[in-house]
RNA sequence: GGGCCUAUAGCUCAGUUGGUUAGAGCGCACCCCUGAUAAGGGUGAGGUGACUGGUUCGACUCCAGUUAGGCCCA
């Protein structure tokens, strides 16, 4: 007869398969329908704030891995801290202006570009990165993200150019920004400044020379076997027509230099480059005079090899012992690292060539003449003066403009800076950075060396997509005019009309009628330069923080990738500190990059980029969010299949877990079945519960402490081990076989019926799709809300009583044992004398008390907790042959085969069964049950 | 070249202040079950702790260096 009719067999139709493309697809309508995040706000209106100010992405192409890891990350932490209470809101933003779609729009415009105005090429840029904006929401969106995506803070917006603005303009008034010059990367063909990645590098041919430079003065002490008269400083450079513009020469300071003797001549160079140089010059015959390091040569003056003046020998670690003589030509206004040795020696930023490419009147000699003709001048004007020593020409990878091909220089233009150091600046930082909480706790050693190294901040650029720096100078003494009403004026227009007001206005149409500057000065023009993105994007915590009543200022915490150490972190808190006087969040968290399986940087070159929307399609969203969590994002991630296919797999054991509660909950009502009172809960299903309350608390804890690594192995294991091996495997014979309403039964599905709803909840923030999946497939008489992320985190009320009532060290022990048997019963399963453990009978012998006690505590019990067919207790000492060892000392263990028949309803081998004559294949547990079920059926 | 970071089983991670035989889950192998079934259970095999040297009675853990990799600079 069969029997399966009279069982209590799962039902559900939550799937096995997850389906996850397609079954998200339908959660993310849900949402979209119900308004799920306008609900969350609604829900915790009122309740305490907590901001995580979100970092703007540019908008240009598609989101990459790294992207995704970011907001996954930022989404978990916001759906977290909703679900327990906080008002936490998410408006997500993106960084619109800059130099890469600027790129993209004049390479698509071609010609056709000097048609239009500044505003109209203005317009195709804004049409451009709106596009992207779009697609990043709904890339986004599909992550399952939750945030404000219907109002982003976007920096193109007019609110926000006209707070950068404003922003500009305070700290201009304050004194923080300055004009300065800078050498900057110079195009002479195009007139025009380029950024780095607008040049190529390519092949060029150069002429290098080794130049000598007659030392005039060495600090006291330094040089005591050298006569000074003929000592010479030997420099090499593929630019000679810098040499005009030489302001020193730089050495390293740990260096060992020597002086050498050369027939009549001494020079200096580095010992380790000696050589080379010796070969170069084709010295025959030299003698090394005497050792020096840089340090001790910083202060000497030179004379200038063609020009009447001295220069000053410095020194940077950017000198390198690889090429050259180990000195260093340095033009402080043709170079960048010339550029800081200016700065650090006060040198002025000298650079004496126009926007064309000629030198100014300042070099009389060559006044009016191109620099690539005066190289050959200036090699000859060597060779006159003595000082070349060796003249060849040089192929090498140098920069040339990418839109006229042409070789491109350093040449200084007057630009503008926030300076580091006015009122304190760099200090303020430097404390402020102190107050911050930064996890990793290294981030604060890093940014602190960051800021304090850095040199004033150049925040000007000779571009077009940006927010323009509005200033107004006077045609006559060329200074930026300062009056408060022109101010009000630019910010009154930039506030009503945009910031593309700016590119139409005239100068004198702001200022007031009939203005006259103080050096007598009436005619105007405007500053065409545009700001740095990062000033726009480093002013955020002021135009979205402090703008948006449902935001507060400062931010609780920023979280990105550590490259923001360099960018936003930095950018925001120059700003904040100068403006605010405090930093613009309390805690930053960083997290690392996405590498490939082989832990290497994805870059299309080397055809290793993986996209998330791939993995979307492929896997769901919930994988990756769960791949999200497993990785200690702290470090560099790695992002492989190998991976992604062990992630698939705890989903899979995450998702059966729930699927066999939801199918042993077929006939549970909450309000008739539930046992409320835990001392009437069976004492495995008490376990069990205290189980789940304590990794409630565990995952509470790692929620706050976004250890997310933790929750996904807390959640594997309690899913893998402690619910489907131990507990559901014991459970199954009471939920299948006891009668439908025993207490028993409805004791276990107490149990899971709790278990059920803490384990959804709490692993909504990062299994999103999923958990909602389950969540609408409970009973309405299950939940409280139409949404899991509508509910509240759960409690651990009834904790405490259970801590009291379960042993858990009882438990283990139980459990250790239980695994000694299953080693047990494995010799005989090898013998292929048993297949089924329950076919198994077990003799345990312990003579220790408090294992008796714990094991006649639970007599009731231990076959089912075993899964055996018998468990027979007893104190003497086992015949030594007849038994199998054990790793617990106290306890001997001898299994054998069963004499008993298996019941063919609940499938156990008991005494009974055969005992009784009407139903000689079962025993006498099924028997009134199989009784009961034909009185109903008849 | 500089600042900061990383290196523990095939994969993802644990490892209290240096102290017995370095743990877990997954995967893998073998077996069982067939009433969670493209599921479930059991057992088992996997680690020169990147490498080298030092400190120590004792080092995965502390120190130095090397190698490989990452971010940001130069």
């Amino acid at each position: 007869m069969d029997y399966k009719s009279t069982l209590n067999i799962t039902h559900t139709d939550f799937p096995m398969k997850a389906n996850l493309f397609q079954s998200e697809l339908d959660r993310l309508k849900f949402w979209d329908e119900i308004g799920l995040y306008q609900k969350i706000r609604e829900k915790n209106k009122g309740k305490v704030k907590y901001i995580l100010h979100d970092g703007p992405p540019f908008a240009n192409g598609d989101i990459h891995m790294g992207t995704a890891l970011n907001k996954t990350l930022k989404d978990i932490i916001v759906k977290f801290m909703s679900l327990k209470g906080w008002d936490a809101p998410f408006v997500p933003g993106w960084d619109c202006h800059g130099m890469p779609i600027e790129h993209k729009i004049v390479e698509q415009l071609g010609d056709h570009i000097h048609q239009l105005s500044k505003v109209e090429i203005r317009q195709r840029c804004r049409e451009y990165a709106l596009n992207y904006v779009n697609r990043h929401i709904q890339q986004f969106k599909r992550l399952g993200v939750f945030g404000n995506f219907d109002n982003p803070y976007l920096t193109l917006s007019l609110d926000y150019e006209s707070k950068i603005v404003e922003a500009f303009h305070d700290m201009l008034n304050q004194g923080f920004i300055t004009r300065g010059v800078k050498p900057i990367l110079w195009c002479t063909v195009c007139h025009s400044a380029l950024a780095e990645a607008e040049v190529e590098y390519a092949s060029h041919e150069s002429t290098a020379i080794t130049v000598a430079f007659q030392v005039k003065k060495v600090p006291p002490n330094s040089l005591k076997k050298t006569p000074l008269e003929f000592l010479k400083i030997l420099i090499w450079t593929t630019t000679p027509w810098t040499l005009p513009a030489n302001l020193g020469i730089c050495l390293n300071p740990k260096f060992v230099y020597v002086t050498v003797k050369v027939n009549s001549n001494i020079y200096i160079v580095a010992k380790s480059l000696l050589n080379s140089v010796a070969q170069t010059c084709q010295w025959s015959d030299y003698q090394i005079l005497e050792e020096i390091t840089g340090s001790e040569m910083e202060y000497a003056v030179c004379r200038h090899p063609f020009l009447e003046k001295d220069v000053l020998v410095m020194v940077g670690d950017h000198v390198t012992a690889d090429t050259g003589t180990g000195c260093v030509h340095t033009a402080p206004g043709h170079g960048r690292e010339d550029f800081e040795a200016g700065l650090k020696y006060h040198l002025p930023i000298y650079s004496p060539v126009t926007e064309n490419g000629v030198y100014d009147s300042t070099v009389e000699k060559y006044h009016g003449l191109s620099i690539w003709e005066a190289n050959e001048k200036i090699i000859e004007q060597l060779r006159l003066t003595g000082n070349l020593l060796f003249k060849d020409k040089l192929v090498h990878s140098y920069p040339h403009c990418w839109r006229c091909k042409n070789p491109v220089i350093f040449r200084s233009t007057t630009q503008w800076f926030i300076q580091i150091e006015k009122h304190e600046l760099r200090n303020r930082c430097l404390e402020a950075i102190r107050q911050v909480q930064w996890h990793p706790t290294w981030g604060q050693e890093r940014i602190s060396n960051m800021v304090q190294g850095r040199s004033d901040w150049c925040i000007s650029r000779q571009r077009t997509w940006g927010v323009p720096i509005t200033i107004i100078y006077c045609q006559t003494c060329e200074q930026p005019v300062i009056d408060k009403q022109l101010t009000e004026n630019i910010l009154t227009l930039i506030k009503n009309r945009g910031v593309d007001a700016w590119f139409d206005i005239e100068s004198k149409d702001l200022l007031p009628l009939n203005y006259v500057h103080t050096c007598g000065g009436t005619q105007f023009k405007k500053e065409n330069d545009i700001l740095d993105v990062w000033f726009e994007s480093g002013i955020s915590h002021l135009a979205v923080l402090k703008m948006r009543s449902e935001l507060q200022w400062p931010a609780d915490l920023y979280l990105e990738g550590g490259d923001q150490y360099r960018g936003w972190f930095q950018s925001s808190l120059w700003i904040a500190v100068a403006l605010m006087g405090q930093a613009p969040y309390h805690s930053v968290l960083t997290h690392g990059w996405v590498l490939d399986a082989h832990g290497r940087a994805m870059h299309k070159s080397a055809g290793n980029v993986i996209n998330p929307m791939e993995i979307v399609e492929k896997f769901g969203a919930d994988i990756l969010r769960l791949w999200v969590s497993a990785q200690d994002y702290t470090e560099d991630v790695s992002f492989g299949y190998e991976m992604l296919e062990r992630i698939s797999e705890a989903y899979r054991r995450i998702r059966n877990t729930f699927r066999f509660m939801m199918g042993n909950l077929y006939d549970f009502e909450p309000v008739h079945h539930e046992i409320k009172d835990e001392n009437q809960l069976e004492a495995l299903d008490q376990w069990a519960l205290l189980e789940m309350g304590q990794l409630l608390l565990r995952i509470t804890e790692y929620y706050e402490a976004w250890n997310f690594t933790k929750i996904f192995h807390e959640i594997e294991f309690f899913c893998a081990v402690q619910l489907s091996a131990r507990y559901f495997d014991i459970l199954k014979d009471r939920l299948y076989t006891f009668e439908k309403d025993s207490l028993s039964r409805r004791s276990a599905q107490t149990a899971l019926y709790r278990i059920l709803k803490t384990l959804v909840i709490i692993i909504a923030p990062i299994l999103s799709f999923t958990a909602e999946e389950i969540w609408g497939k409970l009973p309405e008489s299950f939940k409280m809300a139409p949404s899991v992320f509508l509910t509240n985190w759960p409690s651990t009320d009834s904790m405490e009583l259970l801590s009291h009532v379960v042993v858990k060290d009882e438990w283990e022990n139980l459990f250790l044992l239980k695994e000694e048997i299953s080693k047990s019963i494995e010799h005989l399963r090898k013998d292929k004398i048993i297949g089924s453990s329950l076919q198994a009978e077990v003799f345990i012998f312990c003579k220790e008390d408090q294992w008796n006690q714990l094991l006649e505590k639970h007599f009731q019990n231990l076959s089912s907790y075993f899964l055996v067919s018998q468990v027979t207790l007893s104190r003497e000492v086992p015949p030594a042959d007849d038994v199998k060892s054990t790793l617990i000392p106290k306890i001997s263990l001898r299994v054998r085969k069963t004499e008993h028949q298996k019941c063919a309803r609940c499938w156990n081998y008991f005494s009974s069964v055969g005992t009784n004559l009407d139903f000689s294949d079962l025993c006498d547990r099924c028997i009134p049950i199989v009784q009961k079920h034909s009185r109903l059926e008849k």
